[in-house]
DNA sequence: ATGTCTACACACTGTAGA
């Protein structure tokens, strides 16, 4: 069982390179990010058409997540965190697909830092930390899967290089300290486990030639419980279809599940 | 400081968010 996450950067302006992607990668569930679209506009008949059953969380503009299914309907099961009634934020959605518990999230940026754009970022990820804590011990697989906006680490294997970003929100000791008390819940990284010390970004930006010289990110992540890291047989980064016309400034990263 | 892209609105140019 193959499931990736993709942040789309836009799902109407992406629509082309996701349907590739799907049609291509042809995972069993795609969790999507930054649909920046409302509900109403999300276009289910171009996914359905491509094989998928979808629900998705929209928000007009901004944020927004979505989990899709190949020839199945995934079974919500949470929509947003719990933690915080007045956060009006679409960065949350989990759902079951076959024997396995899918979170797809949207973490927030945080930038600039400090500042309340900072604050929010950590509390959503104390919010994260609680609902997970509550995950990690099921006796499913339980696959959270998303843009992180956290790169965990100053090695190569995570960032091109640090200087420049010391300030940025990604790097901040706080990010990485809410990142890595998730993982020790009990959780794997399932990109780092595999690939040891070779880079393997997953955002690059879209400004200053950062795709073509290879300076990128490590941002997307898939955190896995014991029972899913288990059965975790690959792990990669769909690196091909960030070098096509008009892409997402982020690539897709999957895991095979056996 | 810069740079690029997407979506939105008092909309064909400017602004926010990333």
């Amino acid at each position: 069982m193959k499931i990736a996450t993709f942040n789309v950067n836009g799902i109407t302006a992406r629509l082309p390179r996701l349907l590739e992607w799907l049609a291509e990668s042809a995972p069993d569930v795609a969790c999507l990010q930054e649909l920046k679209t409302s509900d109403e506009t999300f276009p289910l008949q171009a996914i359905e058409a491509a094989g998928y059953g979808a629900i998705w969380h929209g928000q007009k503009g901004f944020n927004g997540v979505a989990v899709l299914a190949r020839g199945a309907q995934p079974v919500e099961r949470r929509r947003g965190l719990p933690g915080d009634p007045d956060d009006t934020h679409s960065r949350y959605l989990e759902a079951q697909v076959g024997d396995v518990i899918v979170g797809a999230l949207y973490l927030p940026n945080g930038n600039p830092q400090p500042g309340p754009k900072f604050d929010y970022k950590l509390k959503w990820m104390q919010r994260l930390h609680e609902h997970a804590a509550t995950l990690v011990g099921l006796d499913a697989p339980v696959v959270l899967a998303g843009d992180y906006n956290v790169v965990p680490t100053d090695a190569v294997r995570d960032i091109y290089s640090p200087k420049g970003w010391q300030n940025d929100a990604l790097l901040q000791p706080e990010s990485r300290e809410a990142f890595a008390r998730l993982q020790a819940l009990g959780f794997t990284d399932a990109l780092a486990t595999l690939h040891g010390d070779a880079a393997m970004y997953t955002y690059w930006d879209y400004f200053r030639q950062r795709w073509e010289r290879n300076a990128g990110l490590r941002i997307d992540h898939l955190l896995l419980n014991a029972p899913a890291a288990a059965r975790l047989k690959a792990a990669e980064v769909d690196r091909f279809i960030r070098g096509r016309e008009k892409p997402s400034d982020h690539a897709p990263v999957w895991v095979e599940l056996g």
